[in-house]
DNA sequence: ACTATGTGTGAACAGCTATTGACGTACTGA
DNA sequence: TCAGTACGTCAATAGCTGTTCACACATAGT
């Protein structure tokens, strides 16, 4: 729970405009800055952009350069560091739910397609 | 994505010393402000009951008062907020998991309503 | 009374966020 | 090719939030 990994995921997440920036990129698949920044009226594209570089070294997020355009969508498995803290603190009363999990995980890649989802040992 | 439990949660989770104290409480199931500050070093009482502060008001811990000292334990779901953002933003790819998830926590804490820590319930 | 536990308050400190201005890069038109 | 324009980032600054400590206070046990 004390991995740089985890530090800079929560961290990335304690930021309300940076996790609505990760639910404008989930609903659209990709977006610019430019793109985002129209979107969120008071933050310029200067701010946008300190964020997304956050979010990327965060492992949230990844960039697409296309030209002067850097297009930028969701990691495939961005929930693993914080399910995985989860599972740590509370695996006395969810480690069925670990388990429940990865069954999920495991079904979810094989039927819905894009996730890409793979299945590690979240039960520590 | 913008509520304000979510905040509050994500802030409470957003610092490395918060997170080991509720790995801490995890592990030992319930402790006093004092048991976790001898634990940090570098932390005195102060900070851990200003952690625990913002711990409790995030909904992630809760308090039992036993003379003059207050027991500190996990709350029951305490992942609701974190797994309900999870799900809005990857929906498109995690629709499932999250549905899972949810269906294995409202298992877990059916039975007993707390985070299956009860070894003691003497009452003041 | 005396001691121990826990919390509240104010100050110092560091860290983060948003802005302004400037720069590098890449497309567009003549 | 050459300017003009749009996109994104970097650097420096101001403002704000959050963490920690020292001190004092309230509560509870002996």
């Amino acid at each position: 729970m004390t991995d740089p990994a985890s530090d800079a995921t929560f961290s990335a997440l304690a930021d309300q405009t940076r996790r609505a920036i990760l639910g404008l990129i989930g609903e659209q698949g990709e977006l610019t800055v430019g793109e985002i920044a129209s979107r969120f009226d008071g933050v310029g594209r200067t701010a946008v952009s300190s964020h997304l570089r956050i979010l990327r070294l965060a492992g949230l997020i990844t960039e697409r350069r296309d030209g002067r355009y850097r297009h930028y969508s969701l990691t495939s498995t961005p929930a693993d560091t914080v399910v995985a803290f989860l599972a740590s603190v509370y695996q006395n009363s969810l480690e069925q739910l670990a388990d429940a999990m990865n069954e999920a995980v495991a079904g979810a890649g094989a039927g819905s397609g894009d996730a890409g989802q793979r299945d590690d040992e979240l039960s520590a």
